[in-house]
DNA sequence: ATAGACCTGTGCCTAAGACACAGGTCAAGC
DNA sequence: GCTTGACCTGTGTCTTAGGCACAGGTCTAT
């Protein structure tokens, strides 16, 4: 298979297979042409990437659980760890995101009430600048 | 007040003072010694900043809002624009964490009753692996 | 023969700073 | 007066996971 062919096939792009490919995450033969060509053992290995990723897995996660791996051994207990402290790390951004939300959110229904005024050499935007404070009043009600 | 008291003051680091220094959001004066001095006016712009990016806003949406009230136009209608862009996003990256964190809570949970494997030219690791397949039998349940 | 679609390798771009480095400046203690 | 350490300056490089551009080679259909 050639890259467009492969690519196609695990519903990804070209430029994600290539920079895979640079990586030597997966090693392909060439053609007389100079066309790399995919086997169907790439394609295994392809896939498998992709599944890690979407699991959270960073590439350099998957470097070191191939590394494992292509030296014959068992890569499943790199891959418990390394999951524990992927998930560990989406718990801490996911938190911080829902807060994140609820800051907007407030932000928004706030804003839709509030005039408009001039900037002052002390004060950009009166939204926001005052953004913090009202919080904080609107939290100890 | 120099980099590193300005820092303090407003809870950052003089890294990221001298970051918005470097575009230009705060433009402080000049000592004779070439060290830069940080006024209240810098200090009340420079706070303006670290409350935007805490609310979601990007460093390139604070560009435009500066550059509207620096022009002496009120920036809020331009502001409630940004901040309802900016919350869809934020909304759907926190969509897209609630499912990539179920799934990796099942990932988890699951791979601690599996066995270990040793690798094959077709699989790398099979708790990876046969993730998406088992994921998708529970569903079926 | 030529147009268009594909391939190659190389290298630059992203966001928001963090960090490094070479060199200048200041205050304290000797 | 000198040294030491803490601070400052400007500049440049690094981070993620690819996306995109470019110059040049190759295949296919007309």
């Amino acid at each position: 298979m050639k890259v467009k062919e492969i690519a196609k096939a695990l519903a990804t792009t070209p430029d994600t297979v290539r920079y895979y490919t640079r990586l030597k995450f997966i090693n392909p033969g060439k053609s007389d042409n100079g066309y790399k060509f995919y086997s169907t053992k790439d394609v295994s290995r392809l896939k498998f990437i992709l599944s890690a990723r979407q699991l959270g897995f960073s590439v350099d996660d998957i470097k070191q659980i191939l590394g494992e791996a292509d030296h014959g051994k068992t890569a499943c207990p790199l891959v418990r760890t390394l999951i524990i402290e992927r998930l560990a790390e989406t718990e801490r951004q996911f938190k911080a995101m829902l807060l994140l939300r609820e800051k907007m959110t407030l932000a928004v229904s706030k804003w839709e009430l509030m005039e408009d005024k001039a900037p002052t050499p002390h004060m950009v935007c009166h939204l926001i600048e005052g953004f913090e404070h009202t919080a904080l009043e609107e939290d100890r009600k």
